[in-house]
Parts: C-alpha cells; sequence; structure tokens
DNA sequence: TGCTGTAGTGTAATACTTGACAGCTCGAGA
DNA sequence: TCTCGAGCTGTCAAGTATTACACTACAGCA
C-alpha cells in the first residue's frame, strides 16, 4: 500500500496542471494494464445547465461520436455515478438499457472497463474509468486491482478537483466567519431575519447586514440562492 | 471479486433492520480479521443540530467515555470523514493532533485500526471503522484487505442508509413532479416567481403554486428551506 | 361515473426581504 | 495613534413572498 500511497500517487497532489494530472493517470493506468482512462467531474454548481468536464484519451472518432449522441444522458456508468457510489465492471448485462451504446464503444476498442465514481465534501462528483481492447477482466485480475483502482479514483478526483473547482467553481473559494455561517445555516433552515435575531440575540438589522454579505460573497442574488450554494459547498458544516 | 459482491454483502442489502446489518457486519469484520468494527452515519438533515447515529461493538467503557466527553467532536477520523473520502490506517502519526484521545483509545484496547468515509448522492456521510487490539496492521494485509474493505465500507453505507435514513429523513422519500423540479431549481437558482414565470411561459400564480407544493412536501417553513432541502437530498438532479 | 393527482389560473391582505442612506465599537497591526 | 476589518445597529421605501379564498382542465383508474 504504501508503494501506492507514496511513490506514483503522491506526485499527482502537488501537481497544478489538469491536463498533466491527466497524463500521470493515464500513465499509471497504462501500467496497471489498461490503455485507455478516463476522468469527468461535474461541479455542484451551477444548478442549472450542470456542466460535465470529460478528459479521456479515447479514439478520437468515439469522443467525437460520444458528444455528437449527447451520451453524456445515456452512458449507463454516467447514471451509475450519480446515484451509487460503488464500481463497476463492464459488462453486457451493466449495459442492458443502452444496446445501441454498448454496441457502439465496443466497435470503438472500448470492450473491457471499469468505473468508479467518488464524492466529495463541496458536492463534486467526479468519475474515474479505465479500459482495454483485448483481454477480458477476470475476477482474479480484479481482485488484485481492485484496490488500486479506487485509490487511485479518489486521488484522481482529490487532485483534478483541487485544480479544477479553483477555476471553475470561485464560489468554493468562499470562506464565511463564524457569524457569517450560523446566520445563513437558519436561513437555510427557513427561519425568517426576526427569528433568527431572537435566536442569535441580535438586532433583525444586523442579521440583514450578514446574509447580505453572505449573498455578496457568494456572488447569488438573494438569500435562498446563497443558501443554497452554502449548503451544497459544505459551507454550513 | 465475485465472491466479495455476491456471497456475504448481497444479504445485508435485503435486510431490513439496522441492527442485523451491523451484526452482519461485525461477522463479516471478525472473519477479515478485526475483532471491532463501528459504523457512523450522518443524514444530510436537519442542518442545524446535526445528529450522529453510532453503531459499534467497541468496549462499553470507551463507549461511555466516548459519549461523556463527546469525542465525536474531536476524533481525528470523524474530522476526516467531513473532509476527505481517503480511507485511513490509525498512526500515531494520524492521530497527533489529538494525543489524550488516541491514547485513551489504546488503553481501551483500540489499537490498530482502520476507517473510510462513503458519501452517497442523498447527502447522507457514512464512516466504516474496523479494529483489533493485537497484531499490527501491515503494509501487505492491507494491501491484501484494502480493497475488501473499502467495497464493505460501501455496501455497509448502501444498505445502512437504506433503512435508516427512511426512518431519520422523511424529506428523503419525496418524490417531486417534473414541474415541482424545474420550478424549485429555478428558485435555488436565486430567481423570483415573476422570472421563472417568464422563464418558464407560466402565470405567477401557477409559479408560486408549484414552489407551495414543493414547500409542502418537503415539510419546510418557506421556499428558501424547500430550496436547500431539495439541494442536498439531489432532488434537482 | 366519480375519484385522485397533476397542472394551470385569479385576487387581496399580510408578512418578509432587499437596497440605499448613516453611524457605532472593539481589537489587531502599521 | 491611526487605520482597517469584523461585528453591530437604525430607518424608510420598494419589491417579493406567503396564505387565504375560489375556480378550470385533463388523464388514469376503479
Amino acid at each position: 500500500m504504501k508503494a501506492w500511497q507514496d511513490d506514483q500517487l503522491q506526485s499527482l497532489l502537488i501537481e497544478d496542471n489538469e491536463h498533466r494530472i491527466f497524463d500521470k493517470l493515464t500513465d499509471i493506468a497504462r501500467r496497471l494494464g489498461f490503455d485507455y482512462c478516463a476522468y469527468g467531474v461535474r461541479p455542484a454548481l451551477p444548478l442549472t445547465r450542470q456542466r460535465i468536464i470529460m478528459f479521456n484519451n479515447y479514439p478520437t472518432e468515439w469522443q467525437s461520436q460520444y458528444a455528437r449522441e449527447n451520451y453524456l444522458a445515456v452512458d449507463p456508468t454516467v447514471l451509475h455515478a450519480l446515484r451509487s457510489p460503488l464500481p463497476v465492471v463492464w459488462s453486457d448485462d451493466f449495459f442492458s438499457g443502452a444496446r445501441p451504446f454498448w454496441e457502439e464503444a465496443r466497435e470503438h476498442g472500448l470492450r473491457y472497463g471499469w468505473a468508479q465514481p467518488c464524492r466529495d465534501a463541496c458536492g463534486t462528483l467526479g468519475m474515474f474509468t479505465v479500459a482495454r481492447s483485448h483481454d477480458e477482466l477476470s475476477d482474479q485480475e480484479m481482485q488484485e486491482k481492485n484496490f488500486r483502482l479506487s485509490w487511485l479514483t479518489q486521488m484522481a478526483h482529490i487532485s483534478m478537483t483541487r485544480v479544477l473547482v479553483k477555476k471553475m467553481v470561485p464560489e468554493a473559494n468562499v470562506r464565511l466567519s463564524v457569524r457569517e455561517t450560523s446566520v445563513i445555516r437558519w436561513t437555510a433552515e427557513g427561519k425568517t431575519t426576526a427569528e433568527i435575531s431572537e435566536i442569535m440575540g441580535l438586532s433583525v438589522r444586523t442579521v440583514t447586514f450578514h446574509i447580505g454579505n453572505v449573498v455578496k460573497k457568494l456572488n447569488a442574488s438573494n438569500k435562498t440562492a446563497a443558501s443554497v450554494r452554502a449548503a451544497v459547498l459544505g459551507l454550513l458544516g
């Protein structure tokens, strides 16, 4: 385990460029016997028009087709990631709900694969995939490699989000003061400013003042949006 | 891997009582060489006065002391779970910030241990721990068992939350209609009813009608609380 | 056929939020 | 000592939300 914690993976954590992180991931995946690898991430914000950012070294044709057909909405591994934290091994069974998609993926050489989702405290969802064209994934191979792949998934997610979330979700960099945190937590519970002023022993004006500061910091248009952002980013803990 | 997926763990998923699930977990942990095991869970709601529910077979004295001293707020594994998805092996290094806590745990026989957090789509945070009094955890043993433990963590979380969340977070059982979902998603983005009526091509009255229904379903006192609950429970996806 | 759930609409009174104007206290650091 | 930031307070006007009442329509189902 030490070998996996220290040697190859620690260097991911100090890398400051998402593409170089992904290059390292493909390297590690290749050493584990997988020609292809992919990492996708969906930040908690914005809520509407959620973006998914993908990195992969799949055949270019498949990448185009995936984008053209909007397969993000079809891909069973993506749908799985939205619901469950469990890793999955690609199989006919697993893709039974999306036959044509699965057939096309196999035609492009994506035949044997493994994927695992990962969620963090800031509400960001990630998924790491490894795949190859030849040599079926045996139970024994999975038994041997599953932990390394799980660990790799988590390290990939931590390193990638460290770099990407900073760029893509400015609200995630916000730090709330103690006062701001408790005022917005009560607001998120549905208390009015009058009720919060009672609870916290402040004037109504002071409560609205702190709420206003949180609204500004989170770049929200009102306290409802501010509460939701604070909640999904884990700022209420 | 099949052996781990199918034989012992699948039965966790059909169990409907949290204590029997935990009994099975202790069994599996014992077979993996750990006398002690623990599972803790923190639902997404309520936001204020968050409850952590613990199951463990630690020595009774340690359980009392843990509760008496409010060690939940001190325990580095708990603090770790709030921030990171990575598994941890207990070590002097890891507990360096809570020396007295670590000393006392060791005195009660909790000397060698492993823990991993788990987050799901409904915002629930769980942590699974295995531990024992004798025989240090070698790198090699971890290499061998880490994946089974990770898998066990996730299965424990899925089975436990399936049973517990139903009981403890009634809001998690709510299903929103398509209209309700989009109206509350726009509300969570900070749009006013007038703006949403523009966006969706409805009358202002209809928007407030749908928002009102969501507020009722989620047992919220206003639309701010309803938006936050819908967001953390993953109802906006 | 009547029941139920979802979706859509209107009015009016009351409660709550937001934004702009001003100003106080206290502790940390230059 | 002075400045700065965090925290705290007040008022007023305009904008929004909440809740009560009452009403139509359509689709699925017993």
